[in-house]
DNA sequence: TTTGAAATTGAAAATCAATTTCATTTTAAG
DNA sequence: CTTAAAATGAAATTGATTTTCAATTTCAAA
């Protein structure tokens, strides 16, 4: 389970286990990706109206330092967190018409980057590629309203 | 020049030319890329120190939304703003130690792009893609300090 | 168990870049 | 020219993020 893993990872680091600390991560992992600290913040007083918006926004912080978040910062400048599953990496594919956020993975793209960096003398630690457009239903209505008008 | 094609789609769009957006731009355009406003503002109050910070701003934004500029926040969190020859695009390798960014371009990726893109039922209008990592002179440090110590 | 140093919490305050306001000045069409 | 609309610039506002600090909680050691 991931809430021992968080607790080994916390004590290896000598921060202390609480309440408040298991409650959002439990909250955070069982809820959609993509959501920024307000959405977070909203579940969690939801279930513990105690817990402070300052103690979330620490936890996210911390979650994301130990791997099992991934802060995302889009074209549309706000601030999501995702949970990330041990070790993985995945990029996004973004609906610039109605939000919807598509995770995909690609080697061949991976392998392409790697050449890319080789070729300028990089070592790569990670990076960020996000595809912006119209996702198939919006590109769908967006060609039948130029269609009719 | 670039100028003239500034002042012909602000006449297009209504706007007004201004002594403070002829120098702007044109400090703009004669500085390195990827400065931050702070840093443009300082270059144009060098030469006139009247001019505000805020037209600083909103020329910037406006050269922007012209397609003259582009903004880029990369993964530290800056705003950066550089200058875009007509219709150029390329992408960024950014090194995580001394800062140093390197500019590239290739088709291979653009085409891997779409058919990722396609293969979701994706339209794509633009993207984002940034390699972080270290450039071959901190590469190189960083392994003779591995050596030694 | 008890103890107590160190860590955590949460409300409030501070920070700080980005943006807006508004009185004044400038532009450019007629 | 005249004049309405746009632009300017200093100051104020906004809003998300981050810090502060007194009170509370954790947990290792006694
Ligand atoms: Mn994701
Ligand atoms: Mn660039
Ligand atoms: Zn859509
Ligand atoms: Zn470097």
């Amino acid at each position: 389970m991931e809430s021992s893993r968080f607790k080994t990872r916390m004590s290896e680091e000598g921060l202390k286990s609480t309440r408040q600390r298991a409650e959002i991560l439990e909250i955070f992992l069982n809820s959609a990706g993509h959501q920024n600290l307000g959405q977070i913040y909203a579940r969690v007083a939801k279930t513990d109206p105690k817990i402070g918006y300052t103690t979330v926004y620490r936890t996210l912080k911390l979650l994301t330092r130990l791997g099992f978040a991934a802060q995302r910062k889009f074209a549309d400048g706000e601030t999501r967190y995702e949970p990330i599953p041990e070790g993985a990496h995945h990029d996004h594919l973004i609906c610039l018409r109605c939000g919807k956020i598509i995770e995909f993975e690609d080697d061949h793209l991976e392998s392409l980057q790697n050449r890319i960096a080789r070729r300028h003398g990089f070592d790569i630690f990670h990076h960020r590629m996000e595809l912006y457009g119209y996702c198939r239903q919006c590109a769908r209505k967006k060609s039948s309203i130029r269609r009719k008008g």
